[in-house]
DNA sequence: TCAAAGTCAATACG
DNA sequence: CGTATTGACTTTGA
């Protein structure tokens, strides 16, 4: 595979040209993408360690000398696994082989593919339906109520008791749907001290709940997601109202579990409950963030959190939104009565359910999704006023796919340098052919989506390899 | 103005 | 369809 280096930069060479003719770069630029062979030697092999003469070579040196000829065309899923970088930077959950020096980046993509089948069940925690060792009642409609739910979920919200009317007399709640309201105190309309947090306080966390959470394969993130006892700091002096801790892994598997549970889909309690759009809610619940790495992201925990708690009830009842325009006024007034809660909201849920939450305001397509964060009453969001006219109509920005080669010459150069200078991006971003700013999005998104995740990244030096403990293969990979 | 954190939302996938 | 991925806004804080 080696041997096919040397044909491949020049390939990728020419395309490079192909793509923008002005591009000529000085090898020397870009080789300075490359802080230092201070790799083990094998993965420098492809470094002609001696400043190449021409662009060609650097890029070579860069590593991706690879593209397997035939794949240059295909799209990048095809080469997605070939990408050793794949494995950590991705979310991609097969076991990753430990840094593999670039020049194997080739031969390893078969092998990669392999692994990637195998890790395909690495998602999905519950296989199919498998029932989890669950606490409770299945969706079955009507038992809902008498289960158990989860014992802190009972007395859980008598404490903060006023599931929906925390509000300060300030803070009407017209309208909207209750929990979004309530939770966006915290940073929307959050008055200073009044942290909406304390609602959350329970200890949600040991919670031996779902211990047991399916024996999903421990991919590599959640593997070692272990509390690392984060900062017990209460928010510094700033007063009041710092929520508990969350246990936001554990969290996220009650939401996964629960979401299952009821066939509730991403789309639907993410925008509902969470003010949040379907894609947010995946990630950030297959890839929480530690409590004590969140800032203003804990509040979006603490909705799930508070979620968890409520009585089944009213977590259906949060999940219509409709409903809870009408629910709001009586909260208001009066606290609602089980039998209130479950004529008007619970049973017609139920329906919902069944008829599998097509109401779900808006939907998921696209084309509606457009229009359903729009006119979500509820939860409105921030840029909801600020988008300009420009959003309005469908423009429908177009999202940006990097070609292979610009993808891979990124996916390298940020192997060996999660932050290069300036000066280099932009030597990058001409080469490319893209935008500096593109170019810097790259690295930014990299950073924080590469190790990011519960492993300490390596610091800011290019030689971080704070391999850190954890196996985290991925990060002693970038980083080294 | 820059970076990081939080998301959005298009769109790739299955 | 529902979920996962991901380039680029938006919001925060220096």
């Amino acid at each position: 595979m080696d041997g096919s280096l040397g044909e491949m930069s020049v390939q990728i060479h020419s395309e490079l040209h192909s793509q923008d003719g002005r591009a000529m770069l000085h090898s020397r630029d870009l080789s300075a993408a490359f802080p230092r062979p201070s790799l083990g030697g094998h993965s420098m092999s492809l470094e002609p360690e001696h400043r190449p003469p021409g662009f060609d070579h650097s890029m070579s040196a860069l590593g991706y000398g690879g593209d397997a000829p035939s794949s240059c065309g295909s799209t990048y899923t095809t080469l997605t696994p070939l990408q050793p970088f794949d494995d950590k930077f991705h979310h991609h959950h097969h076991h990753h082989h430990p840094c593999l020096p670039v020049s194997n980046v080739i031969g390893s993509f078969t092998l990669m593919r392999e692994d990637r089948g195998l890790g395909g069940n690495f998602y999905n925690p519950y296989g199919k339906d498998l029932g989890m060792t669950q606490s409770l009642s299945p969706p079955s409609t009507g038992s809902g109520l008498g289960t158990p739910m989860h014992g802190y979920g009972t007395l859980g919200n008598s404490p903060n008791g006023n599931g929906g009317q925390m509000l300060p007399s300030g803070y009407e709640v017209h309208g909207g749907n209750i929990f979004c309201r309530t939770a966006d105190f915290g940073r929307e309309m959050s008055p200073p001290g009044l942290g909406g947090d304390s609602s959350v306080s329970h200890q949600l966390n040991k919670m031996e709940a779902h211990q047991h959470a399916p024996s999903h394969h421990p991919h590599i993130y959640s593997q070692h997601y272990q509390h690392h006892h984060p900062s017990q700091h209460s928010q510094g002096g700033g007063g009041g109202g710092a929520g508990e801790e969350i246990d936001t892994r554990d969290v996220a598997q009650r939401i996964i579990t629960e979401l299952k549970r009821y066939s509730i889909p991403q789309a639907i309690f993410a925008e509902r409950v969470l003010c949040r759009s379907q894609g947010t809610l995946s990630d950030l619940l297959r890839n929480p963030k530690p409590w004590g790495k969140l800032k203003s992201g804990r509040e979006t925990f603490k909705r799930m959190s508070r979620w968890l708690q409520e009585p089944e009830f009213q977590r259906m009842a949060s999940l219509r939104l409709e409903a809870l325009h009408g629910l709001t006024s009586l909260y208001g007034s009066r606290s609602l009565s089980c039998t209130d809660l479950i004529n008007n909201f619970y049973q017609p849920l139920a329906q919902e359910i069944s008829r599998g939450w097509a109401g779900a305001g808006g939907g998921t397509g696209r084309g509606s999704a457009r229009r359903g964060w729009r006119k979500k009453g509820a939860c409105k969001r921030k840029e909801e006023e600020q988008s300009k006219l420009e959003r309005n109509q469908g423009p429908k920005r177009t999202r940006l796919v990097f070609t292979d080669l610009q993808r891979r010459t990124l996916l390298a150069i940020f192997r060996e340098n999660h932050r290069p200078a300036k000066d280099l991006q932009v030597t990058i971003s001409q080469q490319l052919g893209l935008e500096l700013s593109t170019v810097s999005n790259f690295f930014m998104n990299a950073r924080r989506r590469n190790v990011n995740k519960w492993a300490e990244e390596g610091r800011p030096s290019s030689t971080g390899s704070s391999g850190s403990s954890v196996s985290s293969s991925a990060v002693s990979c970038s980083t080294a």
